[in-house]
DNA sequence: CTGAAAGCGCTTACAG
DNA sequence: CTGAAAGCGCTTACAG
């Protein structure tokens, strides 16, 4: 089949050790032998083992990616990143759909430890006590993207997600908004779902807005959930002007929503979203929202954990700047009658 | 560190070869040595090295899966089919995202062969003979997914494209409209490209409708290009009532360039899409579509795949059926003047 | 029912 | 500058 070392090392006569060395550019042969291994390993076609040698070296280049759900635009995103700095930098990324399902998470992070993967990157999801165990178990660095824990030896990579919201609102608010609603997760989700209501209640409270919780719908971040509450919302409270959605695909499900009623975007209904994705801009009306760099949080989550494994040190978690991308979905309202 | 075969062999007092066959649930045992070994597995949290099983077994339980473009829905969906049949059989898939650069995509490949991966999925490009051959050198399976080939001793999965955009084409004729125009992508694509033009064109011959070229345009398969090809058509060609998009992200570029053109869809114009993306349902309106089973696709990709695995057979391609998913995009025109 | 030994394809001290 | 040998953690004839 295949030729291994010891073919290229027979064909020119010499041992494999000096074949290892000259392929791994370890020093100890002179410039001829050199000359003969790398022909020879020209003509027999030669590809190395990864596998033996990760044995050997107990390292096999390669990170484990857990997602809830790999075929959203925000994983995608995210494993976008991923893979494109762990390629540049010969990694092998191997992809995990946990379906946000414990049996099966615990089942992967099994399999990841069998494999012998280098290390974990988990993204987006609760990091239940019981996953942090089994990667410590294995030994192997972790990092989170798009979410972050309780375990502070555990680094991320996200986005400020309450100021992100209290931002959006404000941004409402500065329009001339006062009767705003928003969507978003829910309210026991303490990474994507109770921040983002906080930063938005504060908001208003800064701004002396009373608070209305019946304006408060969950969603859970899908477009069906979206559409299911912004229905509610829209047809109780037909006096809101403006609804923050915490998730893009909400936001766009506001957008049918308000179709389906007759209500006009942004005329009589300002919608602001949350993430950035390729939808927002392809919506209509184009989406105005508050931008994760998603793609930019996986290639740092990639690049730290990499980092980790050269250097076997800690690394530290980062915020990375949001930013509201203005489109077409809200409207300024005209100044109130004064005092 | 982490424990070993011979630490449980060790700890029962048993040789590695009966753990072993415990472990594998071969024969060669008595209960009472099989209870030990279990236990002492259980105790020492042993978990067994995938790496160096699969030296000796040559068999690592990984998959290669090549992508133009990660990130894409498209390509998501295909992914997200093909990691949940390959779980279930206990295989890991291994991401690469070749960026279309053949540089890029030999360079995969070579380190998909190092990894000694199991086989091989290509998805949605065009398989280089160059390709096919180090596939062919790695001596592992391959099946390829939305494309085919010219080689036809590798199996392929998909739609009927030339059908497909037949159908579409007739779809929208059979609801009056005559002055139909397609953006499709590029004419030399023989895979997504040309056959659906074909399909198209005839089409319209079988209807006794005559062909204008100029009514024919690259989008290129991206939402941008979709833009200008469908405002370069909506000006050029004002008369036309009806477009057919090659694909879900090019549709809604038409539904947005109308919009921003003042045209109403559907009631001055029709739209209907290709793949039905999540996105189509998610449009305002909701886009009428082609669709594809992507998910599927890659399901059947995978299952093919283990299969050849496992049986050392070829396997046979396979054309997956299509079909016209009705939304709100397409208008019937009233019945013209009879003669 | 069980073990000793060879071997998978590499790397890496060690000795020369 | 170079090679013999041990070893990574398994599996699998072979022999008993």
């Amino acid at each position: 089949m295949s030729s291994t070392i010891k073919d290229v090392a027979k064909k020119v006569g010499v041992s494999v050790a000096t074949v290892s060395r000259v392929l791994n550019n370890l020093p100890g042969y002179s410039e001829d032998t050199k000359r003969k291994v790398l022909q020879a390993v020209e003509e027999l076609g030669y590809q190395p083992n990864a596998i033996a040698r990760g044995l050997v070296n107990k390292r096999t280049e390669t990170i484990g990616v857990l997602f809830p759900s790999v075929s959203s635009s925000f994983s995608s995103l995210i494993l976008h990143g991923i893979e494109s700095v762990a390629q540049e930098h010969n990694y092998s990324v191997i992809v995990c759909n946990t379906a946000e399902d414990g049996k099966r998470t615990m089942k992967y992070l099994q399999l990841l430890r069998e494999k012998q993967v280098d290390g974990i990157i988990f993204s987006s999801g609760l990091l239940e006590p019981e996953y942090n165990e089994v990667v410590r178990a294995m030994n192997v660095p972790l990092v989170l993207v798009a979410t972050k824990s309780e375990f502070d030896d555990v680094p991320y990579i996200k986005v400020d997600d309450r100021q992100a919201a209290y931002d959006a609102a404000e941004y409402l608010i500065r329009r001339g908004h006062r009767r705003i609603a928003m969507i978003g997760g829910a309210e026991s989700d303490r990474i994507a779902g109770q921040p983002r209501y906080e930063g938005f209640r504060q908001a208003l409270r800064d701004h002396g807005i009373p608070l209305r919780e019946e304006l408060m719908q969950d969603g859970g971040f899908t477009f069906d959930g979206g559409l299911r509450a912004a229905e509610r919302l829209l047809t109780a409270a037909p006096d809101v002007t403006a609804v923050f959605a915490a998730a893009d695909e909400m936001a766009i499900a506001v957008i049918s929503a308000a179709a389906k009623l007759g209500i006009a975007v942004p005329e009589q209904l300002s919608v602001v979203g949350y993430d950035d994705l390729k939808l927002a801009e392809m919506s209509n009306p184009p989406l105005t929202t508050v931008a994760q760099p998603l793609r930019e949080m996986g290639e740092l989550a990639s690049r730290k954990l990499i980092a980790m494994l050269d250097s076997g040190a800690p690394a530290a978690s980062e915020i990375l700047p949001h930013r509201i991308i203005e489109r077409q979905t809200v409207r300024a309202l005209p100044a109130p009658p004064g005092p």
